[in-house]
DNA sequence: CGTGAAACTAACCACCC
DNA sequence: GGGTGGTTAGTTTCACG
């Protein structure tokens, strides 16, 4: 794990495929960036063991999962001490209709990322979830129409 | 593709290890839903076919990647067009910078998620390219301290 | 970095209950 | 819908150029 690696275009070709195919075979991935099976696998495994690559996930489409709304939320809490930050967090990561959440600096407030199937659900979750949170300040909520880019950034 | 499917536990169970561990062998994963392979397997097609599975990435963590700075940046356009937003969303589209875009409700403005290694990067990032891009109106940017959720909603 | 071979593992399919 | 077993395909490791 985590060491300082030296990459070069072929490192960085091997994440740009997978990082949209993570199941490809050898074979086809060395195929591809013009080496052969055993030296892919051989940087394949470096960029694991560096902790680059942090593991491989199924993409799940909200879209089909009935999730068609997507709301930022931010959230201010009254007291930002680290103990009340924290068991915001943890409190906020139960709730699985929130996909991403942000620390942010400054006012140290939250961003979350709500995935919902409805108006009605989200002003579910609001109502039912996230205001039930003790020494909350101020809410404001916008939505999202689409989301046009998703993707990670390679060194 | 794109069918409704009939979403038992046990399939949510699958979607919740590959979410995580997309490249875990079906013998592996029918274990832990207590399935034997081949009724897995089909569960999982069943799950690729219709959508909701769609793809395998592999996750790159941004911190080894170097870019542990993650901005949120707020961009209003000039004109709301449909056609200004388009070419704007191209545009913004190449900056590798750029991880996740969301075009909002209401004004329609943008809401950028931005990777950069440090706060020169992201100076540099403004200036020499978002704000370089024509009819920008207002731009308001935001940094995280840390993302604490980044996953994937299921049904 | 590349080749080829051996041992192993996984995916797939036809067929069964 | 779930289970078995055999075939095909993919992966890993290694010695060597």
């Amino acid at each position: 794990m985590s060491a300082k690696i030296t990459m070069d275009a072929t490192d960085r070709q091997i994440l740009r495929i997978l990082r949209e195919e993570a199941r490809i075979p050898i074979v086809d991935l060395a195929l591809r960036v013009g080496l052969s099976p055993t030296p892919c696998n051989r940087r394949l495994r470096k960029l694991e063991d560096s902790g680059l690559i942090a593991g491989y996930g199924a993409r799940i489409d909200p879209a089909v999962a009935g999730f068609g709304i997507t709301a930022f939320v931010s959230v201010e809490l009254e007291r930002q001490q680290s103990d009340e930050l924290t068991r915001f967090q943890h409190k906020v990561a139960q709730f699985e209709e929130v996909v991403t959440g942000s620390l942010m600096t400054g006012t140290q407030d939250f961003l979350l990322e709500v995935a919902v199937e409805s108006l009605e659900d989200f002003e579910n979750f609001l109502q039912s979830r996230l205001l039930r949170l003790p020494g909350i300040r101020a809410v404001r909520s916008r939505f999202a129409l689409r989301k046009f880019i998703d993707r990670a950034r390679l060194p």
